[in-house]
DNA sequence: CTTATATGTGAACAGTTATTCAGTTATTGA
DNA sequence: TCAATAACTGAATAACTGTTCACATATAAG
């Protein structure tokens, strides 16, 4: 767990509305599968529709969603497309949510 | 920033769906402005209002899912109820999100 | 080139949600 | 008791969202 400079709560209206738009991001079971399968290891698309019980189509539409909120990064080999988590701090983020429904 | 025991990141269906339950109470811009006013100080639901700029109805309501989800807790003093947020684990899961948005 | 596989995209529909409005309960003070 | 204030609640509606379907793009193999 990384040790930053804590941030001053006060926020805007734009920093809320951005907030509001990462969590919601979130918000959502399937979402919450596909983060948790990266969590473990990098998947490909046809593996994140099997494993999350839902078409590749609305697999793609998710990451898309987590792409453009920097939760998810993908890298491309051949025709398949491998998706992993962004960075430590999208897994943080995930955790605190596990830890608050596990033991909160 | 408390140094709990780290969950695995494998949860089955019903953890996802709580997980997604608890994001997509934060996944509302009004529901942020209220988490971050109360990061900083107890505040009533007319302080609330005035200060997120919607109706005390509207505060109300969104109060409900906030205390359904364990993230807020209410005080009754009089006619008025104080609000605080239910523990440090919920600041913390805040902090986090604010990180993301701010340098992620 | 043709075929098969893996992924991305837009439209559309069903289900969900945030807000307002109107009305209710609870508490205080005159 | 009566009036005023603070908060809560249910219904209704407009706006949003997740999924599927049909189709498009891209890469690989034959």
């Amino acid at each position: 767990m990384a040790r930053d400079k804590p941030s001053s709560p006060a926020v805007n209206r734009d920093e809320a509305a951005h907030m509001a738009e990462l969590f919601r991001t979130l918000g959502d079971p399937s979402r919450v599968r596909i983060i948790a399968a990266l969590a473990e290891r990098e998947c490909s698309v046809g593996a994140l529709a099997k494993w999350v019980g839902i078409s590749e189509s609305a697999v793609s539409h998710h990451l898309r969603g987590l792409r453009q909120m920097r939760l998810v990064r993908a890298r491309k080999a051949g025709r398949q497309v491998f998706y992993s988590l962004d960075d430590d701090h999208v897994l943080e983020l995930f955790l605190k949510g596990l830890d608050h429904v596990r033991h909160g």
